[in-house]
DNA sequence: ATCATTAATAGTAACTGTTACTAATATAGC
DNA sequence: GCTATATTAGTAACAGTTACTATTAATGAT
């Protein structure tokens, strides 16, 4: 895995993004990881991510809202974000590779990449539409 | 416009914003202001744009990055946004309308909105690829 | 026009997510 | 085992944004 050494830390860390499928952010996941390494630092947790991401074990996802959230799947793929609970879900869409091709001759960029998320209700709290309970509201859902 | 009353500060902030366009951040639509309202406060600008976008008459943007930033243009459109300079331009490109209906059929949310960006390189700092000077990072670009 | 009501403001403090710093610790190669 | 240095825990600093508060100003009624 490079030049990154192997501590225990960032191999849990590691562990456990691969496990969740749930794209946690990093304090998210610092809360997890911590069950396993109590004493382990939120500074840690960042670092680790961050490094992980330069060296594309990881992805560092850049969804809606304020945090940051991680993805051990790094293949391209797109996101759902449920606007009532904040969730964010891989969908299993096809990646539509002719995007940037178009959008360079749309207009005078050079396109080098494309970033495409849906925002709906997860099933969960569509069952829960008129009950309302249970389905805690994670952050500002702006726009 | 609603409730909202009609204060110089809250005109100016509006006007400035339908004329530039570039997608500015509350900070930069604040230093902007400034010239015409010396004495208006950077909470001021902030208070405003949230209002205003509630109220439908801007749109505040959540592009990649961690800043925020507004466009007083309402209608469905893309952005790209420079990978060099940071900066977020509008791209004439056709609104994929068909798209939502897609990833509902394709998942099991109930999808209500898609955001679409795309990252590129902007002619100005295409032609400067080699130079490298008056080419200022605004903003770390993420990923 | 004067007044009362109350939304909006300037200025500032507080907050949130993230990054930077530092002295102590643990890993990898010899 | 020893050395060089990457990594760590803990904490401070930082950026962007929001919340608070006393004061000011827009509105609508008299
Ligand atoms: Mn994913
Ligand atoms: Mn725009
Ligand atoms: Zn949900
Ligand atoms: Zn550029």
């Amino acid at each position: 895995m490079g030049n990154l050494r192997d501590t225990s830390q960032r191999r849990v860390i590691l562990e456990e993004l691969v496990r969740l499928k749930t794209h946690p952010t990093a304090n998210e996941l610092y809360e997890i990881v911590r069950k396993r390494i109590p004493k382990i630092s939120l500074g840690t947790v960042y670092r680790n991510l961050e490094l992980l991401a330069e060296s594309k074990v990881i992805q560092k996802l850049d969804t809606a809202g304020t945090k940051k959230r991680f993805d051990a799947m790094t293949g391209d793929h797109y996101h759902v974000r449920c606007v009532k609970c904040g969730k964010v879900d891989d969908l299993d869409f096809p990646f539509l590779n002719s995007l940037n091709k178009s959008a360079t001759l749309a207009g005078n960029y050079e396109i080098i990449s494309h970033r495409l998320e849906f925002e709906g209700i997860c099933p969960e709290c569509r069952s829960q539409r008129l009950v309302g309970k249970n389905c805690v509201e994670r952050e500002s859902n702006s726009g």
